[in-house]
DNA sequence: GTACGATACCTAAATGAACAAGGTATCGGT
DNA sequence: ACCGATACCTTGTTCATTTAGGTATCGTAC
């Protein structure tokens, strides 16, 4: 069920997130954000690698082929000053919207705008 | 662009929300969502629609023709039991999954579950 | 030595929510 | 008489995500 993922639309600031202390490869964005979350946000490789090309198209990154501590081939991705720009940005729209809808969540009826 | 707002997949959830203290119509659900908001939160009527439809169908909510407050046909939706429960049930999973993303946001690289 | 799980990359088809853009009709106010 | 707000709806499109595959290398256990 596509959407029914309540972070839908927020894999974009994720992995946008994961570069921000250097350069990491795929498999390796995908691992930490599972970590780091505590493994409740498990990102699909299905949705991980299309986005990856998705957003290296916007220029937000860009990626080179390189070796990981364990002596394997991998494409490592990092930031480009677009993509940094572009994660303020959504980390600000973000809290905005999480900020609107505990609003909501917490919001009664009659709670106008007084006027 | 779908998906690109970041509360997609939240939907069901704000609109669930709206009627816990009351039946309402779908028109005054968006609206509600808007004001509760403060103009954040703005949803389509091409997507309200459908999902109150969709819910409906999921047995979460019940609709009943009625009269506004201004004397205008309306159907009014309100929870069903079932539909209570899923508010329940969906609020603390956005709430973990704010949580979650929340941490990605501060994360820092090696923060390993220290074994 | 070989089986297996973890690492590492990828894609194609299906799903389905949300968007865009229409449509109908009633009502109050100017 | 018209317009904006209210109130409902649908249809086509878009596109992120899921599902479900595929390839290959590496270390470890049997």
């Amino acid at each position: 069920m596509p959407g029914s993922n309540l972070f839908s639309g927020t894999l974009d600031l994720l992995i946008l997130r994961s570069l921000v202390w250097g350069p990491l490869h795929g498999y390796g964005i995908g691992r930490w954000i599972r970590r780091t979350s505590s493994e409740i946000l498990s990102i699909e490789e299905g949705a991980l690698y299309p986005a990856l090309h998705r957003m290296q198209k916007k220029g937000w990154l860009k990626s080179d082929w390189g070796l990981t501590e364990t002596r394997r081939q991998a494409k490592f991705y990092s930031l480009t000053d677009l993509g940094r720009e572009h994660l303020n940005q959504e980390t600000q729209r973000w809290e905005e919207h999480a900020t609107a809808v505990r609003s909501v969540l917490s919001g009664s009826r009659e709670a106008e705008t007084t006027p």
